[in-house]
DNA sequence: CTTGACCTTCCCATTACTGGAACCTTTATG
DNA sequence: CATAAAGGTTCCAGTAATGGGAAGGTCAAG
């Protein structure tokens, strides 16, 4: 099978199954024209991949998943581990923008949104918050650089 | 005021403060060795940004921000529509981590997350799924990276 | 034979920084 | 005064996970 099949049945462009490739995720075997020759195994990684991909995981913890997917002898634990952790990953990023849609909105609410220069939003940036809530004015950029490592 | 004191003030990296030197979102003048010079109205632009990031503005957002900021004679509907084009990006993902939450929360409920190999989890990554909502399982990886040009 | 649809590799761009090297300036201390 | 520590400077590279596009090989059809 071709990589444009694969891209069709798995959903995944072709260009991020080269990637994965290239990343060791999965090794498809090479025809002799040079082109990749995937089999039913490979068509199941790049499945489950995309499913992993799809709920969030990082590319590491897919890598990690997929290993344990392989693995006959693994234990559950391991696997719920792993699923734990990004979703308490995910309740934080739910959280911080919970907590920047709040603030936002009420700014929002309070604009006239008119041709006249005065705007509670801009006067919001440039103040010090009152009364709204802004436990997440740390730099928390939305999506947690590199302070989860 | 130099750049240490500047990121004491403002909470933001000296890093990023260069870095908003350089994508010429401001313009602290230079002392006679070469230091940067901070004054009070740059002081408030990076405050002004460090607010806009923490509430999730992109970049350009908060270039075109800081320019109505400036501008005495905006049209506060301006400011108004960048601010809720943004709450609809917010909302939207906040919507795409739910669904995964949901996915993923009802497999890890049904983890044992024991010794034993056997794991829901990564059944139903292998697996097609059945009866869990999957709506989101078109790949939005977390952060929607390029879909909103 | 050529066109067009595939496939290949390779390199650059993206976002918003962060880390580090190599080097200069200022300040504090022995 | 020498020196070391603590600041500052520039520049280069790396991050995550692709996407875009060039330059070129392959294959099936007309």
């Amino acid at each position: 099978m071709n990589i444009g099949e694969v891209a069709i049945q798995t959903g995944l462009p072709a260009k991020t199954i080269r990637y994965y490739e290239d990343i060791a995720l999965i090794t498809p075997r090479r025809a002799d024209n040079g082109y990749r020759s995937f089999d039913a195994s490979d068509l199941h990684k790049l499945t489950f991949l995309a499913r992993a991909r799809a709920l969030g995981f990082a590319i590491e913890d897919c890598r990690l998943l997929l290993e344990l997917y392989e693995d006959e002898s693994r234990a559950s634990a391991d696997v719920k581990r792993v699923a734990q952790d990004h979703l308490g990953k995910i309740e934080a990023k739910i959280a911080d923008l919970k907590a920047m849609h709040e603030t936002l909105a009420h700014l929002v609410a309070a604009c006239a949104g008119d041709d006249r220069p005065d705007c509670p939003i801009l006067n919001g940036l440039s103040e010090l918050p009152e009364r709204t809530a802004n436990k997440a004015m740390n730099h928390l950029p939305l999506d947690a650089p590199h302070s989860n490592a």
